[in-house]
DNA sequence: AAATCACAGTTGTATGATAACATGGCAACA
DNA sequence: TGTTGCCATGTTATCATACAACTGTGATTT
């Protein structure tokens, strides 16, 4: 519990710097679950900051379930897998093997679901792909609406597992992929890989139409393999 | 944003409630994302709370991606998708589906897990995995020793992914889960449960030992029927 | 010895004040 | 006309203080 603010800090709230400063302490060990965190009073003037500004840190993290505060007693770190919520710290993302972590996690969402659409697809659901894909089709490469139409494929895919926790958990680490991606820059793409990529997903399609749950997997899991290479990423296994 | 709270209300503090009240005015649509919410001073009264009380509510929905806000304009309902934060709904939970659901999530993270654990496990990975077993041996079946020991194989089986947000996301769930198991109530197992898993384990430490990531996610396949058999699911897919 | 009570410490809430920032109106000026 | 600069107003961000509710402890009383 060290660390100082400056006032000049002109830029998050002074309760989320708070905030981050308590989870890294959290993290780093220095504080483990059971501890009693420090009085508000305290915390306030180690941080150099009012009372006001600790609560709202620690309401913030109360609702990420990483502390509990009792009245009268004070506030203690919980059980981090009690935590209802699940956060990711877009920081620690730019790493390189953290995106590959992420992007290999995506991954074997979105080969599951790949197959779990094959056996559940509505005839609903195929429309929305075959639209999905025209709309890439007529789009130029890496234009927004490009992106839009292949988000809507991804998205149609795991809307058709009829799972929507697996849907929520997809589109949560395929936007985390996505803004990653974005914030490493520039995109640079040719004709080439537009057919390719539209080939790739005529071939997903084709195997969720059939209803055959094996093929959509590979071919799915083939796609990620392809869009690891055009984002950079060597890809070693299966 | 016609919700009235009472001061008898003894229980979650007043920002949750006020948080869930705003939350629940964004989920029902009564507040659509770039929508302005009234002034913090205007929420205090509506709410019957002090301002504090509100900020504290909007500090926690502000971490949760729900709304954003620019000192001397207001606070802004934001876009749901780029939330960097991920909840269940323990309520919604308790449906069967709902359930179903999740299993069916862990499931997708549990196999990829083992065929990668396969690939990168260390000697110390196998280690950890054939102490949690020994332990799962010799405790008595449901016991907590035997349930943590099971947990123990579990974490060490992604511990060996080398895959961060995968551990992550896979215990985040698998704890989901297990509160649903818990919840629902009585587990009684026989003897024969408890050899039946134990088999099913062991397969799974052979794949992984011999480095075989087909065999270990088939074996991881197969526990996890067979645990949702134990559970009370039917299984219909492979 | 056990129950009760007083008290200090802590969190929960309320209230008022000030600083920082955004916006629109208005006057002065070119 | 149109542009600039200033000012008033409204909002969030922060600070400071006070009080209520609750907890734990130790002294006091029974």
């Amino acid at each position: 519990m060290t660390l100082k603010l400056d006032k000049v800090n002109r830029g998050p709230h002074l309760s989320t710097l708070v905030a981050s400063s308590i989870s890294r302490e959290i993290a780093h060990g220095r504080l483990n679950p059971g501890d009693q965190l420090p009085t508000e009073q305290a915390l306030a003037t180690t941080f150099g900051v009012s009372r006001n500004v600790v609560r709202e840190a620690i309401a913030r993290l109360r609702s990420e379930g990483r502390i509990w505060s009792q009245q009268g007693r004070g506030a203690f770190v919980a059980n981090v897998a009690n935590s209802p919520v699940l956060t990711i710290d877009h920081d620690a993302l730019q790493q390189a093997d953290a995106f590959k972590s992420l992007f290999e996690l995506r991954g074997a969402l979105e080969v599951k679901a790949a197959a779990l659409a094959a056996e559940r697809r509505t005839d609903a659901d195929l429309e929305a792909l075959k639209s999905a894909l025209t709309a890439m089709n007529t789009a130029p490469y890496g234009s927004v609406a490009w992106l839009k139409a292949d988000l809507e494929f991804h998205r149609a895919i795991v809307a058709a597992t009829r799972n929507s926790y697996m849907e929520q958990f997809l589109i949560f680490v395929s936007e985390r992929v996505r803004e990653s991606i974005l914030a490493a820059g520039d995109q640079q793409g040719s004709d080439d890989m537009a057919s390719t990529t539209l080939g790739e997903h005529n071939r997903i399609l084709d195997a969720i139409t059939a209803g055959d749950a094996n093929a959509a997997q590979e071919a799915m899991q083939l796609h990620l393999n392809g869009a690891a290479r055009r984002v950079g990423l060597r890809i070693d296994d299966l």
